[in-house]
DNA sequence: ATCTAGGCATAGAAAATCTAGGCCTTGGAT
DNA sequence: ATCCAAGGCCTAGATTTTCTATGCCTAGAT
């Protein structure tokens, strides 16, 4: 992965994170990953949207439209129970996938 | 990415690094980061063998067949320079990357 | 009036991984 | 003598994820 780019299947897992505190649209989800990581990670909308879609029928989300602060006709993500216990599972997967690369990594 | 399952984007930098201190052939390279990881990761060999074909064509590393310890006809596989520069290009890129990620899983 | 930024979405290509097989050899156990 | 497990290499096809490139619409500023 290069410059700008995400780590392949830590998207699902960003984008729950960033919705835990509350719900939020799409276009402020990628905007906010962008911003929480000092611009490191830059979330494409052809990958962003596609992956909510993904969310939602694994039903980790639900959504629902309404206005945003800036006056536009937005789709707000809110995370369900289901969701909830998704991001716990793709953290703890996540810790522990990492420990096992690092390990590699520092001990090769 | 769930049990034992890699990180994808990451088998390529693992390979690599296993490969630094000198040649091992394929197998012997995936018992080494299920090793190393302390049984956290587990490289199939669906996986292992496109993926060193894969470097071959990018020239990162270069084979030649031998014989194992164990008295068995084995591919060698041994880091190119340009191996070991781009093992420290995806060192630094994952690095980056990781940071991105873990302040936003922090501070969201 | 026009332009920029905000905003949602899809289609198609590209890449990486996994599942599931195939094939061969060595050495030990029966 | 035979058989079988483990050690090895490899490929085909499906699946999944991400990116590039679009298209379309609106609000507000110039």
């Amino acid at each position: 992965m290069a410059k700008n780019e995400m780590l392949p299947g830590t998207l699902g897992m960003l984008i729950l994170r960033v919705l835990q505190p509350g719900a939020m649209h799409g276009y402020a989800i990628a905007q906010r990953i962008h911003q929480l990581s000092n611009d490191l990670l830059q979330v494409e909308e052809g990958s962003l949207y596609p992956a909510l879609q993904r969310m939602l029928l694994k039903g980790w989300v639900k959504a629902e439209w309404g206005v945003s602060e800036t006056n536009r006709k937005v789709r707000f993500y809110r995370l369900t129970a289901a969701g909830r216990k998704q991001l716990e599972t793709e953290m703890n997967d996540f810790d522990r996938v990492l420990a096992g690369i690092q390990a590699v990594l520092q001990k090769a």
